[in-house]
DNA sequence: TGAAGATGGTTGAGGTCTACAACAACGTCG
DNA sequence: CGACGTTGTTGTAGACCTCAACCATCTTCA
């Protein structure tokens, strides 16, 4: 209860404004900041390299969307030889899904392009200033309560 | 070139989850962000309340879509009477685009949501750290070089 | 004056990312 | 074994976006 009315709304509009502007980007110029990789392929490889194999629902839990998502993406992702899926061993139901070398050579890729791209968005910024933005987002999105970290409920 | 590679997987990462947070919220809770306004109407009444009537263009410009987002946009909020086209004067192809009281009114409301909604997701947050994020937020938005046209008096 | 070209806005087609519902296959437990 | 929950897939639908094609209207200039 201690933000001011006004930062709601400076908030929510610089917000909108840079996921309109990360769009705009993304449209025009994917291979900047996807490399060789499918649009959504960027957000599915990361938890895979951080954490290495695992299931359809757990990526989707970490990233916060629903199941069909990922499992779409998967397969788009396995058809372009970006990962790899095998059988769960121990349940038959499940898959875990894998980073195949061709998928970590991409994510590579991908981080060295997007790399550039920082180096000229943030040309201007110091190390601090861009660790603080990073950390407030992060902060922001956790206090969101969606994806990584599920969390009770917040009051109306 | 003195941001470090890493700042460019945080926050690329970072965003990413937060836009589909912000996504999956908008979804869950659509009335909280957007009050009684359908759901691009605040991104584009504000701009609308700020700088008085204008121009289709000009609207799709500050707010860095196409033309023909704002076209179908304004088609809709007019009809849902939040905003009032007259024939522009001086250009017979143009209308000017106005805030109707309807729409004043439902911004109003929304404004007021949202700062519900922001005490609640920032309530652990001074507002130092609040206006700093805001003001990170604007900085990379204005350095990404897309949407709000030059606008003197606005800047930064 | 009058055509050529630029500009404002609309519409149609298509793309991406998303959720929800329904389903089959599998695992778990009474 | 049978009821029930879980995992992943597919069908359907919606929001938001771009691009391309189009008409109506300025603007420019010979």
């Amino acid at each position: 209860m201690h933000v001011a009315q006004d930062t709601a709304d400076r908030l929510t509009a610089g917000l909108g404004q840079l996921i309109r502007a990360g769009r705009q980007i993304s449209h025009r110029a994917a291979h900047e900041l996807y490399g060789d990789l499918p649009g959504f392929g960027w957000a599915l490889l990361v938890p895979l390299e951080r954490d290495g194999e695992q299931r359809c629902s757990a990526l989707a839990a970490d990233l916060g969307v629903d199941g069909s998502v990922v499992s779409r993406q998967v397969a788009a992702l396995e058809r372009a030889g970006y990962l790899v899926r095998r059988p769960d061993p121990v349940d038959g139901r499940a898959s875990l899904i894998g980073l195949s070398e061709a998928g970590a050579a991409a994510l590579a890729r991908t981080r060295e392009v997007r790399g550039e791209w920082a180096a000229a968005a943030l040309a201007d910024w110091t190390d601090e200033e861009a660790a603080t933005l990073c950390r407030l987002l992060e902060r922001l999105t956790a206090d969101l309560g969606v994806g990584r970290a599920p969390r009770p409920e917040a009051a109306a």
